[in-house]
RNA sequence: GGCGCUAUCGUCUAACGGUUAGGACGGAGCCCUCUCAAGGCUUAAAUACGGGUUCGAUUCCCGUUAGCGCUACCA
């Protein structure tokens, strides 16, 4: 595996984003034995460029560069090479550049005789395009630097590539490639193209639009599992054609082929409200549940940390959020409470039992409240004594329990009541029941 | 405009030319249950359109439409 950064385009490439690639892979694991930067091998790209240009299946164009945008809707017929530079005799052409004229290097498409150009596509098979229709592409611009084109196809020969599988959006650029590899007088390697990306209004994904969608560590910094996402990722647009979802690096290497890939695009499905797939959320969560406590509670603790909360009791709290997070950062709403001394503020009337009033919510936290006082702090010595108690009073244990729980936790849905009392603490959940009595009694 | 690629539930995807077109996510409902979650069960939901070929097309061919990609020195 070989690490190559293609930079030829000096203007983009930047610090920033280099490092964001760099961080992703390095979370998701991905490791490479050589690496390479494009830009410290321009001798090399110009050298084989010369090499083209002195066989005569490249000139130079003196034509300055096209200014702003070319308008590519437009009626016009198609562009294949500037009138006049293709036919410019070498005396001529050597004359202007020696006098200091700018110049890009073109390859000279063939033109007098018209001939398919073909290669294989692992994915997308026979490929085959009429040199017609192939423009006089540049290999070199009027700065001197090499296009992706020719550096990529002199890298690729010179690093003896033996597979180039990269997005569908270069396919029809292959063409281009076999051209090079064939003045180069090398042999191409094998073609793999892969189905794009693309954003639910079927665009590409693109920097640009989609920014935070398209960045690895955006999904890092959500707390995704790599695994998960690996795996999120591996289904789209392909699949183990047996129903299999939830699968190892080990068994996604071991069934992966080019062959099984699709050739139509794939929809990541993600919008304003909803920044991350649902799958790749419900996937991460069948990670995070098929973890260990301890190992979630790893994953957990510098998220915790991180928040600026105390750690102590995060094996105990992790029991209890590990099946109610998807994202491991959801530890810290789902845990809110476990977290801060003082609860969010809460609407008092959330204290009112179904079928029941504010009088009957009263009569529960001030019974709670003797109760937790003497009780057993443990899960089960709270249920029988919270039971007892809801039988004292007449009510269901549900109408008991639930005054409670948003006592302690500040809302209605929350972990199970007596694991979290238990977890709390007798000190907190006095505290808490005394602050819910106090708000109930104000209304 | 030219050239290329693609087209199955909302989304990701299965289906030697012969299936009640399957699975998953998400949705709806039920069960379980101290709430939530998890789990179990049930359910709605698709072969873009039109022609061929064939006894029989999701599947093969052609066309249409739509989407995407490339298209004068981005990658």
């Amino acid at each position: 595996m070989i690490l190559r950064i293609d930079d030829t385009d000096v203007e983009r490439n930047t610090e920033t984003s280099l490092n964001s690639i760099f961080d992703g892979l390095a979370w998701l694991d991905l490791g490479w034995d050589e690496q390479y930067k494009q830009s410290e091998r321009l001798a090399l790209h110009k050298q084989i460029a010369e090499a083209i240009f002195l066989k005569d299946l490249a000139y130079r164009d003196f034509t300055p560069p096209q200014a702003g945008e070319a308008d590519k809707s437009g009626a016009q017929g198609t562009w294949l090479f500037n009138a006049g530079m293709r036919e410019l005799t070498r005396e001529e052409s050597d004359r202007r550049a020696a006098a200091g004229e700018p110049f890009a290097l073109r390859y000279r498409v063939p033109r007098d005789t018209v001939r398919s150009i073909h290669f294989t596509d692992a994915v997308y098979g026979e490929q085959s395009k009429s040199s017609a229709d192939i423009e006089d592409f540049a290999l070199l611009r009027s700065d001197g630097m090499p296009t992706y084109h020719l550096a990529s196809c002199a890298d690729d020969a010179d690093l003896r590539i033996s597979h180039i599988i990269r997005g569908q959006d270069h396919l029809t650029n292959t063409f281009k490639h076999v051209l090079i590899f064939e003045a180069a007088g090398v042999t191409p390697p094998t073609f793999a193209h892969l189905p794009l990306l693309v954003a639910p209004d079927g665009t590409k994904l693109s920097k640009r639009r989609h920014g935070p969608v398209v960045s690895v560590t955006t999904y890092r910094d959500a707390g995704f599992l790599p695994q998960a996402f690996v795996n999120f990722i591996c289904l789209l647009g392909w699949s183990p054609k047996d129903d299999r979802e939830k699968m190892s690096r080990q068994e996604l290497v071991e069934v992966f082929s080019l062959e099984g890939v699709n050739r139509s695009n794939a929809v990541v499905n993600f919008s304003e409200q909803e920044p991350f797939d649902p799958k790749a959320v419900w996937l991460n969560a069948e990670y995070i549940r098929a973890q260990s406590p301890e190992e979630v509670c790893a994953e957990l603790t510098p998220i915790v940390k991180n928040a600026g909360y105390d750690t102590a009791k995060l094996p105990q709290i992790t029991l209890l959020v590990r099946e109610r997070i998807r994202l491991l950062n959801e530890v810290l709403t789902v845990g809110d409470f476990f977290f801060e001394d003082e609860l969010a503020p809460y609407d008092a009337a959330e204290l009112i039992p179904k079928k029941g009033d504010a009088a009957m919510a009263l009569r529960v936290l001030q019974r709670a409240c003797e109760v937790l006082a003497v009780a057993e702090f443990t899960h089960d010595g709270l249920e029988s004594s919270l039971r007892a108690a809801a039988g004292s009073l007449g009510i269901k244990a549900g109408q008991m329990f639930e005054p409670i729980r948003v006592a302690a936790c500040g809302r209605k849905n929350a972990p199970p009541l007596f694991a979290t009392l238990e977890v709390l603490g007798r000190e907190t959940c006095l505290k808490r029941v005394a602050q819910a009595t106090e708000k109930l009694k104000s209304i």
